[in-house]
RNA sequence: GGGCGCAUAGCUCAGCGGGAGAGCACUCGGUUUACACCCGAGCGGUCGCAGGUUCGAAUCCUGCUGCGCCCA
């Protein structure tokens, strides 16, 4: 029946395609280097070349994307800026587990062709998720997609190198790293993950006789290395031993006993052995007392002393010391199980071995101070601002950062050594130098190097370019506060550091973590993970979109399961429907709506309340409070729009004339102010419906709404709220009655006047299902409606017996509600210290309500008695 | 071990000094001319426990219990 040219159904699979495509085509999302408007930037956290879309994601580009669609809206030239990182441990784990599968390692094929192996692979395979962010709607300037390992972006990752080289603020050094033995190659701390796991605590005896000690240790295997047994200087039972020797047990090597003020003698026997090479408090111990440092095992954790446990594993070893131990009465105790602390490789899971290493640092004090101030000195705001403390915790007590990676796919290190032990860094222009005896440092930088120079990479720097110059610093910085340390963090360092001092992004929003519905954390292994993809085929990208954008409360994680999809789905199709309804029925967007005199209170009502919408919704944004944005959206378009002013607008329809044209204008206007504020976060659905509204080119570059400044008019709120009140009562009563909803029943309403409901008098009758009283009306039962401005009195025909059991309930339950509500206020204003304290204003709302609740009571009491018995 | 956060309706969460809210779920009724992915009406909470501050506490403070996260 809708004469409009809208199908029946929102069926999102079957244009949402086509939409972006065309959005794309038309350039929407390419933002003008050229242009007057001010400039509103995010540049997406790139994600991992290898990686596809999870629900973490489509929540960050919810967000973003919502985001520079407003802008955009509101007359700044978005850009929204995409791309990837090479993701080196990741990257290179794939394609060598290809290789693998050609029973090949990439030392087969060799630095240089294994690198293009990756370049192939990236061509085919990689970038998954860029497909899979058209399909979520992702407004993102493709022109300028970016890729870390791109020249340009290479070219900066050089440049910051060569000036940090020369600023010293990088250096090598020799220390304990976390190392991978899998990965095989050097990992930062923020790349290591602790879990409590069971293990065993084994006591050993050094040494015989009264001159021997017991130490205990979960990495038995590692006793191949120690180099010493140290004990705090203050503990007496030790005390003599110090500067004694003892023999290591299984080799007999002798080792010295120190004294250290880092031994805690609460902790064990108090005494502990020294394995400098292979744990870091150990290394420290080791460099304060000139000890040697012993490295036990080769880059794949496999033991290299030569002996009985040369060519063992880690983990074979472990069990074969303890054995050995064991056999020659070394062993004091076994704990088994024992939790402790173990450090995983955050890519792979593999236990980290500590291991003694030459590597590439950056030296972050200087850095991670500055990073630290920008957010302390407001130039950069933590969303929420809680999170700031986590942040400054972080930045302020952070290690120096290892960089180097001892991997092939990355960006190489700019150092040369030549053959006299020089060490040259070379910069993006200089020749590296060339001849007999130099090489190039074989590793590559940590990934994260260069995804912390994404800001400014990806807009040109190091080269002055106009993208710079217009889009720098960026606006906002989205991401998941789980990686708070990973992104923000370093391309804080980094953008003050290359941009002098300006900071890389003005606002830095941090969104929760995804869980299932219980609130667990999704992971494969317990089978609850959510795929987006599945939601996108089966709910829509404005759904999925909706589910996570009305969840984003600031700070906290969210719940997700499949009703909420199916909600939001629910959400569009009523949205769908609306504008299916107000279409139909000719609604229109003029130039400017009727006078506001020749308008009705419904009219008014919503427009206000479409106003006030505006204002809130705009409010939110600023404060990227997406769950609150999206609840007010919601129950706009469904409590306010749908429920009451459209049923008011058929009733004002049905009277024709002017009062239709402008009911026509008002149901159009309110429409076009309600898809224009849902589009950041439901782009395909409104896109369709407001062309078909409007006749315009797309909602994409349509103006963002703005309140229009008319007062809200009170009075009729107060009317259209009477009215609602009124309908409801009659509603309730008659549902009490056991009225079938469709039946219409004559009524006689009495007291509209004095109430100021006198024009409602058909939106009433429509709404309640009510007929006027013709001859031979009987007020068989009746109700009373309290209302601001008097009470109306409803008569009604049941034409049967008024069911007086169902009448007693209700009336006695709105007995019961008004007495509470007397009890309460009654023991305030009976309290003089309330009186006496509180303020006047909060007194007179209490002297209000319990006239009005007593009122009520006798009321609902006559109404009682006068029942039948 | 250090730090942080959370405990409000069956579930997921808002509210954070003056009348306990939402979505979903649930119950009842329904071919009402946009919509059953819907309409109408309901049910449901001593706001974790114990103290304290206040005329007044879900809301502020202290302690406890339970859960979660980060760091070591």
């Amino acid at each position: 029946m809708p004469s409009t040219d809208l199908p029946a159904a929102w069926e999102p699979a079957a244009v949402e395609a086509e939409l972006y495509q065309g959005w794309v085509a038309a350039g929407y999302f390419t933002a003008d280097v050229t242009s007057d408007k001010p400039p509103y930037t995010i540049v997406l956290p790139p994600p991992n070349v290898t990686g596809s879309l999870h629900m973490g994601h489509a929540l960050n580009h919810t967000v973003m994307d919502a985001l520079t669609r407003r802008r955009r809206m509101q007359g700044f030239e978005a850009l929204w800026l995409p791309g990837m990182d090479h993701a080196g441990i990741a990257t290179q784990n794939v394609v060598e587990r290809q290789l693998a599968g050609e029973g090949l390692s990439r030392h087969d094929l060799g630095r240089e062709k294994f690198v293009e192996r990756v370049w192939e692979w990236k061509a085919e395979y990689g970038g998954k998720i860029l497909d899979q962010m058209r399909r979520l709607g992702d407004g993102v300037d493709w022109s300028r997609e970016r890729f870390t390992m791109d020249d340009g972006l290479s070219r900066a990752v050089q440049t910051v190198f060569k000036r940090l080289f020369d600023d010293e603020l990088i250096y090598r050094a020799e220390r304990i790293i976390n190392w991978c033995p899998r990965c095989r190659t050097a990992l930062s701390d923020i790349e290591v993950e602790h879990s409590e796991d069971e293990g065993e605590l084994v006591s050993i005896r050094y040494g015989d006789g009264a001159d021997s000690i017991v130490v205990a240790t979960t990495r038995a295997e590692t006793m191949l290395g120690d180099t010493a047994v140290a004990v705090h200087p203050d503990d007496v039972r030790y005390r003599h031993l110090i500067g004694t020797e003892v023999a290591l047990p299984l080799t007999g090597r002798r080792i010295p006993i120190v004294a250290d003020a880092h031994v805690d003698p609460e902790f064990g026997t108090g005494a502990v052995k020294v394995t400098p090479a292979h744990d870091p408090n150990d290394f420290e111990i080791g460099r304060r007392h000139d000890l040697p440092s012993l490295t036990i095992m080769d880059e794949r954790g496999v033991i290299t002393v030569p002996g009985p446990f040369e060519g063992l594993d880690r983990f074979e070893a472990r069990p074969a010391v303890v054995a050995a131990l064991r056999e020659g009465g070394r062993v004091v105790a076994e704990k088994r199980p024992y939790l402790h602390s173990v450090g995983h490789c955050s890519r792979c899971d593999t236990a980290v071995e500590p291991r003694l290493s030459l590597q590439w640092w950056v030296k972050v004090e200087p850095l991670s101070r500055a990073a630290g101030d920008a957010v302390r000195d407001g130039r950069t705001k933590v969303h929420p601002p809680e999170l700031a403390k986590r942040y400054f915790d972080w930045v302020d007590n952070m290690h120096d950062w290892t960089i180097s990676r001892q991997l092939w796919w990355g960006h190489r290190i700019p150092v040369w050594y030549g053959p006299n032990d020089e060490v040259v860094c070379v910069g993006p222009d200089e020749q590296p130098p060339s001849g007999e005896g130099w090489r190039q440092d074989p590793d590559v930088l940590d990934t994260w190097f260069s995804a912390g120079l994404w800001p400014i990479s990806t807009l040109g720097w190091p080269e002055s370019t106009p993208d710079l110059a217009k889009f720098y610093p960026t606006s906002v910085l989205s991401t998941g506060y789980d990686i708070l340390f990973f992104w923000v963090a370093r391309m804080m360092m980094f953008g003050l550091y290359a941009m002098d001092g300006k900071q890389p992004f003005d606002h830095v929003y941090l969104h929760g973590l995804i869980r299932d519905a219980q609130g667990k954390k999704m992971s494969k292994s317990r089978g609850n993970v959510i795929d987006p993809l599945d939601w996108l085929d089966r709910f829509g990208a404005d759904a999925t979109r909706f589910t996570l954008a009305r969840g984003a409360n600031p700070g906290s994680d969210m719940a997700l399961a499949e009703e909420w999809a199916a909600g939001s789905r629910n959400f569009c199709t009523k949205l769908w429907n609306a504008s299916r309804f107000a279409l139909s029925n000719g609604a229109t967007v003029a130039v400017a709506l009727p006078a506001r005199d020749s308008l009705t209170d419904a009219d008014r009502w919503i427009l206000d309340a479409a106003d006030s919408l505006v204002s809130e919704v705009d409010s939110l944004f600023e404060a990227f409070q997406f769950a609150k944005l999206c609840d007010a959206l919601y129950h706009f378009v469904w409590d306010l729009y749908c429920d009451w002013y459209l049923e008011l607008a058929k009733v004002q329809i049905a009277e024709g004339g002017a009062r239709a044209d402008a009911t026509r204008a008002v149901l159009g206007h309110v429409l076009d102010t309600v898809l224009r504020l849902l589009h950041p976060i439901t782009p395909f659905v409104t896109e369709v419906l407001w062309k078909a509204l409007t006749g315009k080119e797309s909602v994409v570059i349509a103006d963002w709404p703005v309140p229009a400044g008319v007062p809200a008019d009170a009075d009729a709120r107060r009317r259209v709220e009477g009215v609602q009140k009124l309908i409801t009562e009659i509603r309730r009563f008659r549902a009490d009655q056991g009225v079938k909803p469709g039946q219409r029943v004559a009524a006689r309403l009495s007291g509209v006047d004095e109430a100021g409901l006198a024009a409602h008098v058909s939106a009433v009758t429509s709404l309640a299902r009510l007929t006027a009283p013709e001859d031979g009306f009987t007020a068989g039962a009746s109700l009373e409606v309290p209302l601001v401005g008097g009470t109306v009195t409803v008569e009604l025909d049941l034409s049967g017996a008024v069911d007086v059991a169902a009448e007693r309930k209700r009336l006695t339950k709105d007995l019961g509600v008004a007495e509470k509500e007397l009890a309460q206020c009654e023991a305030k204003l009976g309290n003089p210290k309330f009186t006496d304290k509180a303020p006047a204003d909060v007194v007179d709302k209490i002297r209000t309500r319990r006239d009005a609740a007593a009122t009520e009571i006798t009321r609902v009491q006559a109404r009682l008695a006068a029942l039948p018995a």
